[in-house]
DNA sequence: TAAAACTATGAACGTCATACACAGTACGCC
DNA sequence: GGCGTACTGTGTATGACGTTCATAGTTTTA
């Protein structure tokens, strides 16, 4: 609020531009240029998106968009961050089921636009509505005794898994599209492939694997038990971290006999949170 | 080996190319052109592979390359395959250290080299290196009960695993590089630029956080214990898994009295590998 | 009404991946 | 030993792309 010195198009993304007093008044904004970028990736595969695409389908010259963003990747980490819808409300909720739920969406979001894939940094977020997730998922974990470092901790590796898992859906079911030029389209045909390449001395346990078929059931290569299969991993980890981190605190309160420390598990939470 | 209509690369990969006869010597191979590629990928980053760049480093005109690769994407996977040193050696190894060993050492890999993340797109892999690594996880998984399938899925899980953890490890550490410019180069930054930023009143819970100073400490953001603890988690979830199968097999071992089904737990596995 | 502030445009540049015709080279056969 | 053939590397060209910059046009303030 007071320096305000953010990369421009965050300033822009988070209204913090003066409105223009003088001039013609913007024919654009971030919001329907990031849209058009949307719908032509969505269409056409990340590929699609150039300059001039986007810039023609809003009806304006190429150059025309350097007035609101600084480069093509500043689009694309704009169109990255708007891909996601309102996160659920998580007050009310266990956490657990929330964050099911929260890794699920994500999920699904990124393999109804795959082109976020190649997007996808792993990098904290910046924009409004990942940093809204982000929210989200910190307000599902209240009351359960991690401090805050672990709560971020616990939601990248969640949105970790679920831009994972979608990668390997996508790649596996849409097929290894690279190759795919050359008859290479499903699990049975890669298995064919190696079948003719590998040699069983320098990979034994592999070939022989894939001389029995492994790859002849291309269907069940990648279902949705496999999703749930690695969230419950994952969210059995973060339940026994909880519980630890819940006797620790019995313990600290034990030690220091103060009453308000003692307060209800479930709601205020807060250790950090409290100033 | 009948047919052999692969992809044109992936048969000069694996030497299924018929030698020349006549003609100039080819003055290259992919080795070299690979091993160039990715000295100019460690040293100035993707942005520095280009044709020309490649070309130059190798001697030869740009277009020469087209000799030995069908595209640049192509030569992306060629690096990303090559990277990948020779994998330990499983042999007498618990599945569980052999393969918490191989997963760090994959992670390591892409750490020492972070090109590999935007190439990364965890489809099945072609190239001889990676599918060196991918037969020792299925010897390391030799005898585990777990049929090949699973082993794939095991595999697979710990590749996502090895990946996505290097990729935060090198966006937390080397710093969030697309906004370095604006002064956002530590975790403190990014703290203090949500505090900026964040409304309370559509952020609660994570503005609480940013404020009571989450990203101060930004060092044990990301470090190796994180790591441990997820791949923990994996094996934890693999272990109970490889416990079902072991139960299942000792039931059906028991209906059908057959004493060669019984043999050693450890050793000779195989009921998918013994044809 | 004139200046100021701001917007969109068009031309231009440099880079890149890639296609294609051509020239040079070495082997195999006569 | 010479010729054809098959193969390799080069040069030129092309089209697309991201981006810069000077310019023209437009709206508000003074």
């Amino acid at each position: 609020m007071a320096e305000d010195r953010l990369p421009p198009v965050l300033r822009r993304l988070w209204g913090h531009e003066p409105v223009p007093r003088r001039g013609p008044r913007p024919r654009l904004d971030l919001a329907t240029i990031t849209a058009a970028a949307i719908e032509i990736a969505d269409a056409e595969g990340l590929a699609g998106v150039s300059m001039n695409s986007v810039a023609t389908r809003v009806g304006v010259a190429a150059t025309a968009l350097y007035r609101y963003i600084g480069s093509k990747d500043d689009l694309l980490v704009l169109m990255a961050d708007a891909v996601a819808p309102d996160p659920p409300d998580p007050s009310g909720r266990p956490w657990r089921d929330y964050l099911a739920l929260w890794t699920r969406i994500q999920r699904d979001i990124v393999l109804r636009h795959t082109w976020v894939l190649p997007i996808a940094n792993f990098a904290p977020p910046l924009g409004p509505r990942r940093l809204l997730w982000l929210d989200r998922a910190f307000a599902a974990l209240d009351g359960t005794g991690l401090d805050d470092g672990e709560k971020i901790n616990v939601a990248s590796t969640l949105a970790g898994y679920a831009l994972t898992d979608a990668a390997i859906v996508h790649t596996a079911g849409t097929g290894l599209q690279e190759y795919a030029d050359s008859g290479i389209d499903s699990a049975a045909d890669y298995g064919e492939l190696l079948a003719e390449v590998l040699d069983p001395g320098t990979y034994p346990a592999l070939s022989a694997a894939v001389r029995a078929g492994v790859f002849r059931g291309a269907e069940s290569w990648v279902d949705d038990a496999d999703f749930r299969f690695g969230l419950d991993l994952l969210l059995d980890g973060v339940e026994q971290l909880i519980a630890r981190r819940t006797s620790d605190r019995r313990a600290a309160d034990e030690r220091a006999s103060d009453g308000r420390a003692a307060a209800d598990d479930r709601t205020s939470g807060g250790h950090v949170a409290g100033k």
